[in-house]
DNA sequence: TATGAATGAGAGTTCATTCAT
DNA sequence: AATGAATGAACTCTCATTCAT
């Protein structure tokens, strides 16, 4: 089946162009931030002509907000395949910290976007990545604290703040990390703390 | 002494003027962010022609750092006012993030201003946000911490890391207030949860 | 080999749009000199829109420069020509002259260009335009007055600084000229006046 | 008689803050070109606030063909006294240049001025400034090289465009002197150029 | 007379986007 | 699919000029 063959292939480069335009969109927003940020860079830095970026992408706009999307999905899947290896709620949240942390420090152009665009000024953006997030933030309340509760390992808290909380805490530290991606406190300390927080 | 009384008038106009200025950027800065904000419309909103903001700033770049230095400068004695009213260091916690909070609310659009600059791209504004808010930190080191942990008040902790935690812990809640400024969470209970977290 | 063919073509037009460009500049700079002219209306009067020019030019300062380099060679390469066709001293001086006029009336706008840019205040272009004119100098100094004093043609005069002169007096006479060009002196009286000076 | 005393007082003073202003005019003009040269840093190094120079010229233009008229002016009267004090043709024509760039290394700035005006591409200040240099052309004309010619010491020449020739020379030097008004030639060979030219 | 705050027209420059090739 | 020349809106900044004091 040559033609099948040739069409699987065609979509394979066109997924790794995308995948590369995305990569180098990654680069240059977090360098620059989204507004200092240029299509013509960012289309070379990928290795192509600035028109390139209008066949994967419908516009600049476009582009960053698919680019929110790719990394909160591979953000969350990191930390939830790490936090589901465990059972106890505990361990748990110890893993919710030092897989976040990893993920940060594997993916630090990733994670400056995430963490500006929290924090920026742009309404839609931040919309799109809080939906984004929204998966962690389930993970986090029902996967960690619930079953905490429910287990006696936590004192009784209320579900969705306490996640929040949670999730600021997380999303403070990862805004301080240095450039190799550490975070000013090591995570176990991060976590050490908010177990005494939640402790009975 | 008609000449110095006018030379002061003169003084009370320009510093006026000023802080017209300032508080329109905050209004636009806070709003778009710095780079889609513009000093047209700020000058304009502030009740003024486009060149005037150059009459006081030497460019938007300067408008914005004096911006930074002010917000600091009145953040920071806001909340150090407050916080020295009591003597008691887990009284002087609570009171922390009370008047801190008091001060955002107060103060929506420098609170965002402060925010997004400080998870911004811009390294420059960045920096000088440290700068403006090492004695808020300084207050939590050495005013609070130190304080309570030789008193017995909280256990013994490394005092610049947990400033940070605590000053991180302050600035997460800070960047997600509502409209009207309230966190999602009371400052008791954010002060109760860093209180858990530091007791012996 | 179509790509190549394909590729000369837009290469021609690149260089096409570009000397457009210039002569446009040209035609501006000349009329209202290097501050008052004005891109948009350059890129205008060149046929693009005003963006255009920064496909070309890094700045409204590049442009000038490269102008001034495009003129000197230009200048340099038609004076040359006309008198490295004589052998004789004399009628080299004197081929000086006509094809120096001939070239400034035949290229009204890149003279004015050329004068204006030498006794303007900007250093910057002065110093450009120095360099661009440098082999002209040495043309009149090495291959007119050097043979001329050996052949006895002319009398001993050091070849810098009468060089100098020569050159002083056809910018002079260069910067007199009326709209068509023509400068208040026929070119063989300027170059007999020369020649007088210059006899044994 | 005070209140004439007084008038006179104040004419004084207003004719020094006129010429305080011609003075820092002349300075920027001639460092920046008349298109950036900016009135409130002129002002500011006459040692006045920026509107005063409306008080005294009705706009920068006008700043402008004031000082014109001023420097030629001022350049004529110099170069005609010396001329004057010979009776001999040669003599006077030798007086010519050495007074004229001695009036130049004296008035560096108003010799820029000058210059950069004669060739640049304001019509309204060159032609004003050509009404300020008649008289120096017919001091010329009249009074050096038609005595020279009635008494044989010159050859047979137009007067007027030789007068044209020997200004252009002068000028063409002007625009070409180092940092202390020295021009590149001394101006006794200059001046032999000139004889050279013009003798029997 | 001297001042300098305020003005706003006008400039150079950037860059997202389009589209013919 | 990939290109990159062309576009023009939008922006920051400068500065001659006015005018109330």
């Amino acid at each position: 089946m040559p033609p099948r063959f040739k069409k699987a292939e065609a979509e394979e480069m066109h997924s790794q162009t995308r995948q590369l335009l995305l990569d180098a969109a990654s680069e240059y927003f977090s360098k620059l931030g989204y507004e200092k940020a240029n299509v013509d860079r960012i289309s070379k830095a990928a290795g192509f002509a600035k028109g390139t970026v209008y066949n994967y992408f419908t516009s600049k706009r476009d582009l960053m907000l698919e680019l929110i999307d790719s990394i909160a999905a591979s953000h969350f899947e990191f930390i939830a395949n790490s936090v589901r290896q465990e059972e106890d709620p505990v361990r748990r949240l110890q893993r919710f910290f030092e897989a976040g942390f990893e993920w940060i420090s594997a993916n630090l152009a990733q994670g400056r976007v995430m963490l500006t665009t929290l924090n920026g000024p742009d309404l839609d953006f931040k919309e799109r990545l809080q939906q984004g997030y929204a998966p962690m933030f389930q993970l986090v309340a029902s996967e960690i604290l619930a079953p905490g509760a429910e287990s006696g390992a936590f004192r009784q808290v209320d579900l969705m703040p306490t996640a929040g909380l949670i999730m600021t805490i997380y999303l403070g530290f990862g805004a301080t990390v240095d450039e190799q991606g550490r975070p000013p406190l090591p995570p176990e300390q991060i976590s050490d703390f908010v177990l005494h927080a939640l402790h009975v």
